[in-house]
DNA sequence: ATAAGATAGTTGCTTTATAAGACTAAATGG
DNA sequence: CCATTTAGTCTTATAAAGCAACTATCTTAT
């Protein structure tokens, strides 16, 4: 979709939309084909992987999705045989979490792939501005996932209610 | 969502969809709140209001939404009262759209709305910071969605296809 | 020992967003 | 004047995501 937009004179906010949207559907698409799994699936198997004996619970706070997604998200990597799980002995409800030979796998490929796709991605930058564009982007992903970023927001919107 | 994620050693990609999303929403609620509209309606909005007497059509190409969406936000835009539209004299099926006085006046309040919080949002950056990402967000916001990015994409992905 | 929560995890259902496509009316072109 | 194309709308299908109910197990208090 969107071919001949224009693109100039446009506002931080919906540039930065564009490139995230393009990038990642984009991306989305080829780890699909490519390993099977969406992004977000990876996520959860690369969770997984580092924490083996993880839980659902643990997944579902470490990500924020909700819990029927997050349980999903699980049944379906159980499903493709890139995760196992057995029985906690401390507690019955529980289920161990970790990666099978197969998950290990999947996760290695997933993480050559993102190289090159983010190689790809940033191929018109310099070195020099691919620094600082990742410590920008650092910041403010530490910005906007802050309570201060919501608590300037709703600052801001309060006071001008109906400008002018 | 997503409270206490850690956020470090992650990837670009994943990094940049984060702070579009927090940002995005975030802002969209807002302006939803202050406008009464969404910001997908105001870009049609503003659309209009740039180039009067635009046609259904025209928005949907320069947009890239699906015609049926296109649609419906014009519709919700004629409902409520921010674009009027009149039949074309040259040709009975097209309609000519235009904002209103009120479609104007929202459109001012949104600008001014997205200035303060782009303002917030960039709050943790330096000037020359600042600079930088936005310049190198325009050259990214080009190149994904160019025809050479999708390209090299397929490129990379057709050579490896299954690595090692 | 047992009743009353609380917690782990699953499943079905509802809502919502979007795409796809059928449809009407009007224009174009041979 | 018939066939095809185009403008725009509207209905329907599908898929994602959240909500809430549910089972099973654990914990705590009496």
């Amino acid at each position: 979709m969107q071919r001949d937009k224009t693109f100039r004179n446009e506002r931080l906010t919906y540039r930065l939309s564009i490139v995230a949207q393009e990038a990642i559907t984009a991306n989305d698409a080829i780890f699909l084909r490519e390993t099977g799994c969406s992004i977000r699936d990876l996520r959860v198997l690369r969770l997984i992987d580092d924490t083996p004996g993880t839980t659902f619970a643990e997944i579902s706070k470490a990500t924020g999705f909700e819990r029927s997604l997050t349980s999903r998200i699980i049944q379906s990597l159980l499903g493709t045989g890139l995760i196992q799980r057995e029985n906690s002995q401390a507690d019955a409800r529980v289920f161990l979490l970790s990666t099978t030979d197969k998950g290990k796998e999947v996760r290695q490929v997933a993480r050559q792939l993102s190289d090159r796709l983010e190689v790809i991605l940033t191929d018109p930058l310099s070195r020099q501005e691919l620094r600082v564009f990742n410590e920008v982007l650092e910041r403010l992903g530490a910005w906007v996932t802050s309570e201060d970023y919501r608590s300037a927001l709703q600052e801001e919107t309060k006071n001008n209610h109906n400008v002018k």
